[in-house]
DNA sequence: GATTATCTACCTACTAGTAGGTAGATGTCA
DNA sequence: TGACATCTACCTACTAGTAGGTAGATAATC
């Protein structure tokens, strides 16, 4: 994938985190990269494709800054908090994660795409259950729900802040006070 | 309004609920009304008119909805439980919330759209922010976070387990032991 | 080294199809 | 007769995608 493809995808992942999948166009990026329209399609034959490439490299760049996060944090509850904090930088730009929009449109994406969506949401929650099943064994963090459940709300509620945060005022030091919150209600009562 | 005008609103409301503003269409409308294309214009103007009275409506049903949950519950945790399960229904039926979906697509709402999703935003969390305080003087409930806190985080953790559903395999068992938990978050520890 | 062929990355010009929207005729009641 | 409701037939603007071509870099052959 050459520098120009990667140009494309850029500008499309945040045409997609703005508007979601139905509303960005070809002529959309063309614009903003600066090429025809048509030559769009000689990096990616279609919409789909171009769409699937978009959640795949989403996907592994977030496996990657979770992998990251687990190398600098060894402590369970800081790694959280880290977490945390990557939600709070989009709602910080007023973009939602890519795979959280796409969500949003399931019924109208391309099965292709819909699988890669569905892929992102089993990998970041096996994430999260792991680190609080970790945290749990160890003592530092006390979850009071199972720990599947517990990563479900994590997980639904950046989500939904994200998400509401383009029509509500849930400011971000909202957000600050509220992950505050769901981290107390896992981590033990000093 | 008349019946017609109603049926396409209730029609409109699906779809929208389903796959979102930009992808619904006055096609889609005409076939499942079963008049055609152009007699919607009759009854809505424009694509903007139709989406800013089914806002209007869905924000008015709400409103009556929660007065109905007041009316039936005198006690806030009571309401508090009943308000969960309004958005446990909609996430069964995968169905997100209109307001919720928009809000995803807030980017390319036009002006007016945008203004009444806002509007049900500050109306729900106005309302759920009232039933903390009552509770909280009453001593029914126990928030840790400031209401408005409190509130912004029951209403992003809905919006987002309404959201991810879509995408992951969220079963509503899972919601309910999640509702539970929020509930437990706010109730006096026996 | 020059010729030939192939590849890369783009272009212009077009297609079929769909979007929301409009004008004006037609039917249907009270 | 007149208001209401719906129709047919159309429009413009835009969508993703295609056909066919081109300049220039790269590789293969003589």
């Amino acid at each position: 994938m050459n520098e120009t493809a990667q140009q494309i995808l850029d500008v499309a992942q945040n045409l997609v985190r703005n508007r979601g999948y139905s509303s960005f166009s070809f002529a959309d990026i063309s614009e903003q990269v600066g090429i025809r329209k048509a030559s769009i399609h000689y990096h990616f034959s279609s919409k789909e494709e171009l769409t699937r490439e978009l959640v795949k490299r989403y996907r592994m760049a977030f496996q990657q800054t979770l992998k990251q996060i687990e190398r600098s944090n060894s402590d369970p509850q800081a790694q959280l908090r880290q977490f945390l904090s990557l939600y709070r930088q989009g709602l910080s730009q007023s973009q939602m994660c890519l795979c959280g929009i796409l969500s949003a449109e399931m019924a109208v994406l391309p099965a292709s795409v819909q699988e890669g969506v569905r892929a992102f949401f089993a990998e970041t929650q096996t994430w999260l259950q792991t680190l609080i099943e970790t945290g749990a064994s160890t003592g530092c963090l006390q979850p009071r729900l199972p720990p599947k459940d517990e990563a479900s709300l994590l997980l639904a509620s950046v989500q939904g802040a994200q998400l509401i945060a383009r029509a509500s005022e849930a400011s971000e030091s909202a957000f600050d006070r509220i992950a505050d919150q769901l981290l107390a209600s896992i981590c033990p009562t000093p």
